[in-house]
RNA sequence: GGGCGAUUAGCUCAGUGGGUCAGAGCACGUGCCUUACAAGCACGGGGUCGCAGGUUCGAGCCCUGCAUCGCCCA
């Protein structure tokens, strides 16, 4: 079968991809005796399509996990999709809404609604599915799981009854981040800030001047604080004070002295607002300070606010009681100030910090069994990666690690939602509770109505996922039997590399951390590769609202094929870089592919019907046995760099070594007839595509395949051996490395002398070293070059007068024309030998200072000297060419 | 305010343990439709490595300060 034109990823992928799946190529044998190689995906949220975000995970694991399966490894690749609360569930609520249902919780109810986004979030899961294989993502399907699966519901509900039963879980009052609109709290993690311009009011408060930019939230103060040092309120600390506000309650507010105020900020006293400020209500808890709720979750004033304010919205509030104040001469000053506004990441709206019962994972209480003391999640978290258990890849990701977790307080895992793993917490009547993996007996028991945060679930991914399902069905069996008897567990975890954004270090990875080591006593991953965002070409991120620069993988995959997406995201890349993808960079990874695609054509046309198959352990030929020296050296590098998961610079290596070594040397030598038709080239040939096909899979899997099966290789590609160094030295074809020079130089005469491009000329070459290896390689030195004739010349023999010279350390090179162009020549032998006296110069400085000579390493003062001798050689042929002129 | 980075060719970026480290791709210039590929080939021009000090025999590389830009957290 002769190949086309171009490679047509289009009609090719989906059949590819069908033959690996039906091959059971991705599926891990759990019985080999290889060692494990698992990398749990990160699971797209359930919510609707990929992004160029989930294309660079896929392409960066593929990569990973194809090598390892080539290179010998059991590679499991787990699968998945996460049910994404809040997100997924906002998704769905907002069709509705656009459907026309205003209400859809209250319309729908709690049971409705949730089977109505289980029924969306299946048509996404099969969207998602048929992405990730578009991808060519090599994932083991048959072990795909998604995190509300009953397995993984165990797996959460299990680790909650055990942190509750360790006094790690418990129950309190905290300020939350409340989104009125979309009714729930959100994390720390889940609000970002904005500047504003607001009003920033002071106002006269019993005896003090206090600032506030949110006055209607001192309808609810308990409290003035100060600093402990400031002379100026000294006197009042420890007082009680009654202020009765226009219109409003009267309130009793105690002056604490405490660190956290800044004297120097605006008057220095800090009305205490306990219900609607996290600082405040630490502050309170410091001071044992009472709280007045007077905002609702509904974002209105609350009956606490008096009835004046009552049912008006917080804004509402803001105004009408600014106008009061004023009115009543109690407003001091108002000016303009950039106010930090918190807003939900999801819904964009601002937060409102309420007081609500939540329940919380304690850090810091030492509960955990950890290499054989008691610590704290933090000192856990901590450790697992300081002690090298778990590297972070970049380096300096982990030191924002360590800096997150310094200052890490109890996590809030309860969310006010109904998508998700709803608390495994039931009570009765006044203090029955119960917590477990299982619903209680009896009847009169109602289960917490919350669900746990998203995260919490995703924090056991690397290992839910391989518990057994069947056993999970067992009610009876303890959490640590389904741990010891689930095969893929015990077989496949820890997982060896977490690679995933490096945007969710804090969310999601350091919570596996947490989870993990807590629940299985082991570490979820060995190494965590977390890999840059994806820009537009002007380096910005990429936005609906940029539709010109922003790139949609299923575009991409459409107009230039899966193949081109991964080289684009891989190629260059390293772990933590931004990566900035553009239509050019997407036609330059199409290049490379089309390039392997034609050299493959011109291959099978050498070869025609044979495939000569096999190793060739050497080769006569200098040209043959250099390519099989190259090919060592390639495969040696590209193992050391992807080894440090130097992916991008493998491929670059990989890229540059086909490129440069195999097209445009080997392959055009070879063209010599001689060559072409001898048994050797035929079968270093056949082997040095193979072993490029092999190499370059991991990164262009599809194309790959293809090429490998019409150039006749065994198999599958995708289950083929990764290539091994035969280990031949590379000084072995130095002679072949100065033909190769050889051939540069006489095309830069030529370029230089402005000779007729089809013009053949006359050659002669002086060697001063592999004489025999030039000799041996003459057919191709006329290949490369045009010659009308290549005479090979000793060592003291005297080159043509009237030629064109160019030197290298090895040897000497005339190329004879009519009349040369001696200004030409002189000037590029000027350039030359300028630079090498420049070298040399700096070797003998070096040299000439005793210092380096008796402090350097022995090694660098040698190579110095051999440096000097070589550039000495170069500078005397190069002055007896000038002095010629 | 705290933390983490970045600054190398016109652009995007590599530069591993200080000693041929000043590189690649794209872009640019010149010349080639050489029977795999013009989505190509050959050759070439181009950088005081942000600034200032310091350590060292020797510094894009290590240290300090400064400048500019970016991200994360409060």
């Amino acid at each position: 079968m002769a190949l086309g034109k171009h490679w047509e990823p289009r009609e090719h992928e989906k059949d590819i991809y069908r033959r690996w799946e039906e091959s059971s190529a991705f599926v891990a044998d759990r019985d080999s005796g290889k060692p494990p190689f698992t990398i749990a995906m990160p699971p797209p949220n359930a919510t609707g399509t990929l992004h160029v975000g989930h294309s660079i995970m896929l392409a960066i694991e593929d990569a990973m996990i194809r090598w390892r399966r080539m290179a010998g490894d059991e590679a499991l690749w787990v699968p998945g999709t996460d049910h994404a609360a809040i997100a997924t569930e906002s998704v769905v609520i907002a069709r509705l809404q656009k459907e026309g249902m205003a209400d859809p919780r209250g319309t729908l109810g709690r049971e409705e609604l949730v089977s109505r986004i289980a029924r969306f979030v299946e048509e996404s899961r099969a969207t998602i599915r048929s992405q990730i294989r578009a991808m060519g993502s090599s994932c083991d399907w048959s072990r795909e799981r998604y995190t509300m699966d009953a397995s993984l519901h165990r797996c959460v509900n299990e680790v909650f009854a055990r942190m509750f039963r360790d006094g790690l879980i418990y129950r309190g009052p905290r300020i939350v981040n409340w989104d009125p609109h979309l009714q729930t709290t959100v994390s720390d993690d889940e609000i970002y800030h904005e500047t504003r311009r607001a009003k920033f009011y002071t106002m006269r408060y019993g005896p003090f001047l206090v600032g506030t930019s949110r006055p209607e939230t001192k309808l609810g103060d308990t409290a003035v604080a100060v600093h402990p040092g400031d002379e100026r309120y000294r006197e009042h600390v420890g007082k009680t004070y009654e202020i009765a506000w226009p219109n409003g309650p009267t309130i009793k507010v105690k002056v604490v002295a405490d660190e956290s105020v800044d004297p120097e900020f605006g008057t220095g006293c800090l009305g205490v607002t306990p219900a609607h400020s996290a600082i405040d209500f630490e502050i309170a808890e410091r001071h044992g300070l009472p709280l007045i709720q007077i905002i609702g979750e509904d974002g209105r004033m609350t009956a606490a606010a008096g009835p004046h304010y009552a049912g008006m919205t917080v804004l509402e509030c803001r105004k009408a009681f600014a106008a009061e104040l004023e009115a009543a001469g109690l407003l001091a000053e108002v000016k303009d100030y950039d106010q930090q506004l918190s807003l939900c990441y999801r819904s964009k709206k601002p937060i409102e910090p309420l007081p609500k019962e939540q329940w919380f994972v304690d850090v810091n209480k030492a509960a955990v069994e950890w290499k054989g003391a008691r610590r704290s999640l933090r000192e856990v978290m901590r450790d697992a990666v300081e002690s090298g258990d778990i590297t972070i890849l970049p380096g300096h990701e982990q030191r924002k690690y360590f800096h997150w977790i310094d200052n890490l307080r109890d996590w809030c895992i309860s969310r006010q939602i109904w998508w998700g793993h709803r608390i495994p917490v039931w009570t009765r009547g006044e203090g029955e509770l119960h917590v477990g993996h299982v619903p209680p007996d009896g009847d009169g028991w109602t289960q917490d109505p919350d669900t746990l945060d998203t995260w919490f679930s995703s924090a056991l991914w690397t290992w839910s996922t391989l518990i057994d399902p069947a056993l999970c069905e067992d009610t009876s069996l303890e959490f640590p039997e389904l741990l010891a008897r689930s095969p893929d567990f015990q077989r496949f975890h820890p997982t060896a590399v977490m690679e995933t954004g490096y945007d969710i270090l804090f969310f999601w990875v350091a919570r596996m951390v947490l989870a993990t080591t807590y629940a299985t006593g082991r570490i979820p991953f060995e190494t965590v590769y977390l890999h840059g965002l994806v820009l537009d070409r002007d380096g910005d991120k990429m936005s609906k609202s940029k539709p010109e620069t922003s790139i949609d993988p299923l575009d991409t995959i459409e107009e230039y094929g899966a193949d081109v997406l991964r080289l684009s995201l891989l190629l260059g890349n390293a772990p933590g870089k931004d990566l900035r993808l553009s239509d050019e960079r997407l036609t330059g990874c199409k290049r490379l592919i089309n390039k392997l695609w034609n050299a493959t054509k011109l291959v099978l046309m050498t070869l025609g019907e044979e495939r000569p198959g096999g190793v060739p352990q050497s080769a006569e030929h200098p040209v043959n046995a250099w390519m099989l020296t190259r090919l060592d050296r390639l495969v040696e590098q590209m193992d050391g760099r992807l080894a440090g998961w130097h992916l991008g610079d493998a491929a670059e290596m990989l890229r540059s070594a086909f490129w440069g070594e195999f097209c445009d040397t080997y392959l055009e030598a070879i063209k010599v007839p001689e060559l072409a038709e001898s048994p050797e080239t035929r079968q270093v040939l056949h082997h040095a595509l193979r072993t490029y096909l092999a190499l370059f899979h991991p990164f262009m899997p599809f194309v790959t395949e293809h090429l490998w099966q019409e150039i006749g290789g065994d198999g599958l590609l995708v289950r083929a051996a990764w290539p091994t160094s035969g280990g031949r030295e590379p000084s072995a074809v130095a002679g072949t490395d100065a033909v190769v020079r050889l051939v540069g130089s006489i095309r830069r005469v030529r370029a230089e002398q402005g000779l007729d491009p089809h013009a053949a000329v006359a050659v002669t070459v002086r060697a001063r070293a592999h004489a025999n290896v030039m000799e041996a390689s003459r057919a191709v030195v006329e290949r490369l070059v045009k010659t009308e004739s290549l005479t090979f010349v000793g060592p003291d023999a005297e080159l043509p007068g009237d030629a064109a010279v160019a030197v290298d350390g090895e040897f000497d090179v005339a190329v004879q024309m009519g009349a040369a162009d001696r200004a030409a020549m002189r000037a590029r032998l000027e350039k030359q030998i300028e630079k090498a006296r420049g070298q040399l110069a700096g070797v003998l400085k070096r040299l000439d200072n005793e210092n380096f000579v008796t402090r350097a390493k022995p090694e660098a003062v040698q190579r110095a000297r051999d440096d000097a001798a070589s550039m000495r050689t170069t500078i005397a042929a190069i002055e007896e060419r000038l002095t010629a002129l």
